[in-house]
RNA sequence: GGUCCCAUCGUCUAAUGGUUAGGACGCUAGGUUUUCAUCCUGGAAAUAGGGGUUCAAUUCCCCUUGGGACUACCA
């Protein structure tokens, strides 16, 4: 069975498997004699998982988390990864929406096989069979569905208007009750709904909860929850507008598109019960629920704009590898034991088991991820780095090569690929003050200074173009040099460095030499000579 | 207010009914070095509190405290 391995619970597979009923005393509970529905789907032995985000905004980090395990356990259970778009709510649907969500997913390699999808061309299309993905399409099945679940009694209309229930709330929360819907139109007469609904008043539907009783929810992070239903409100699952709530899309979206396991944000768990309702009404085999810790600001609460950039396409602009990305979100929540800390997509999804999912939410804090940047960007093959980071100096200068060998340089200290620009300026910039910055080292004197550097300059200029752009020969040469007269590393090298890079802290005068190549260096050498 | 979830170094986490509670990031001291970074070697740093169960609890149970999510005709 494909889900044998959720090591935490044998027993939840045995109830899963007979189909336990979540109500007590069915009967007394529905009132209304209606016939079940019995659309049972086979079971369906193979994993097939969704990541549904809505388009209200762009793909942020804690989305990307969420995209990811689901992709992972997809990956290891060859499994299928649909990418469904929950896009039923009018107002905050965000113009480029989807196309971010794609785009963010396919640059940080996040690639579901089925559903929504952006083609080459940035044009958004739609793959599989279960289709359509983009959910606003599916309005007329929802519609059916609902409709089904009245004529089953287990969803009423309700004609109480927005303004009633804002009151309503408001003078619950003034008298410190608990807030929810009265039940206004919950026994309204069947004529009486028939009536008004011919007669145009607007209304929406609600699902019928039972009055008493409870469920019981079985997550394979967090075992098994308890809800009381007389704590639950009779939700909305058709609006005004006639567009289907989440609660009722989504439900039935998972049950059509054969999802087999649902993981998403915990902020879900507490509605679960709303939709285990919906798969006991129709008598459809539940799906395994993963409900994820969530990812929290450094204040603890959830993961939000306001503290800091959350969208990922924030990080990829600011410089950071997808891999470095995934590496570090992944580990966000899950671990899969022991002492590593670098693991590759492949890694990963060799490794992920839902059963080890921490309990508890996780702080998004980004100074690991800088260090897990930086160890990236040295792995990356000396070609790779270079298609990274050469855009950031664009217009600085033609000298494709020292530009190359500038960005090598400085190539380990960095945590960002746009951070390179900053890094650097100092090879590029026109002249040093050097009243600001000594070239003297320690209580060194000028004439000390002097010497050195022109004998350094003496050296280079009898030196191949080739060997100056040795770091290794540079170092020889150099060092031959100090020895030969018996100087110190420290009177020679600091004001080397100094003149060749304008600061008190700086990469080593060899490499610098290197970098620069003969000509370069030499004019910096000069001008901290004449400036002497 | 109500319901539900959660609790190991500052952060991400590992571990077990018996451990000097481990690792990583960050911080920090020293070494290497012309400076910085790298690198190497150290250090500080955690089981929220109180009750049980047990020979033994950080681990299992309860309470308290703290944090969080939900409480929409948003997802």
């Amino acid at each position: 069975m494909y889900f044998s391995d959720f090591s935490s619970e044998g027993a939840m597979n045995q109830e899963r498997m007979t189909k336990i009923s979540h109500f007590v005393n069915e009967d007394a509970i529905f009132p209304i004699s209606t016939e079940r529905s019995t659309i049972n789907i086979m079971s369906n032995s193979k994993v097939r998982v969704r990541f549904a985000p809505s388009p209200t905004g762009f793909l942020h980090i804690g989305g990307l988390r969420t995209a990811l395990y689901n992709h992972l356990f997809a990956q290891h259970k060859k499994g299928d990864f649909v990418l469904r778009i929950e896009d039923t709510d009018r107002v905050r649907t965000v113009e480029g929406g989807i196309e971010n969500i794609c785009q963010s997913l396919k640059e940080t390699g996040v690639i579901p096989n089925e559903g929504i999808w952006i083609d080459e061309k940035g044009e958004i299309v739609e793959r599989g069979t279960h289709g359509p993905y983009l959910q606003s399409k599916r309005q007329k099945r929802h519609h059916e569905y609902a409709d089904e679940l009245i004529r089953m009694g287990k969803a009423y209309p309700c004609f109480c208007t927005e303004e009633r229930l804002q009151e309503l709330r408001k003078k619950q929360q003034l008298e410190k009750q608990p807030t929810g819907y009265d039940g206004t139109c919950r026994n309204l007469e069947a004529d009486e709904a028939k009536k008004r609904i011919s007669n145009g008043v607007p209304h929406v539907i609600r699902l019928r909860f039972p009055e008493q009783g409870s469920v019981i929810i079985h997550d394979v992070i967090r075992g098994k929850v308890a809800f009381d239903w007389k704590e639950i409100d009779d939700q909305v699952i058709i609006k005004s507008d006639g567009m289907p709530t989440y609660h009722l899309a989504a439900t039935c979206d998972d049950h059509d598109m054969e999802i087999s396991h649902v993981l998403r944000g915990e902020e879900w768990l507490s509605s679960t019960p709303k939709h285990i309702f919906i798969y006991e009404a129709f008598n459809w085999e539940l799906p395994i629920f993963v409900h994820l810790p969530l990812i929290l600001n450094p204040d603890k609460s959830k993961l939000s704009k306001r503290q800091g950039d959350v969208g990922v396409n924030d990080y990829i602009e600011k410089g950071y590898l997808p891999e470095a990305i995934i590496n570090f979100v992944a580990l966000l929540g899950w671990n899969p034991k022991g002492d590593q800390e670098i693991y590759s997509h492949e890694e990963l999804a060799e490794l992920f088991d839902p059963a080890k999912i921490n309990k508890a939410g996780g702080v998004f804090d980004t100074s690991k991820l800088n260090w897990m940047n930086n160890h990236y960007l040295r792995a990356l093959s000396e070609d790779d780095y270079f298609k990274k980071v050469l855009p950031s100096f664009e217009g600085i200068d033609d000298d494709l090569a020292f530009l190359k060998r500038s960005a090598l340089l400085v190539r380990d200290r960095l945590e960002t690929t746009v951070e390179i620009k900053e890094v650097t300026a100092f090879l590029f910039r026109a002249g040093f003050d050097f009243q600001e910055i000594p070239l003297a080292w320690k209580d060194q004197d000028a004439d000390s200074v002097k010497e050195r550097l022109e004998a350094v300059r003496e050296v280079l200029t009898n030196m191949e173009e080739s060997n100056v752009l040795n770091i290794q020969i540079v170092e020889n040469e150099l060092k031959n040099l100090i020895e030969k007269n018996g100087w110190g590393n420290g009177d020679t090298l600091w004001p080397l460095r100094v003149a060749l890079s304008g600061m008190k802290k700086s990469p080593g005068p060899f490499e610098l030499v290197a970098t620069y190549g003969k000509e370069r260096a030499l004019q910096r050498i000069d001008s901290a000579i004449k400036s002497l």
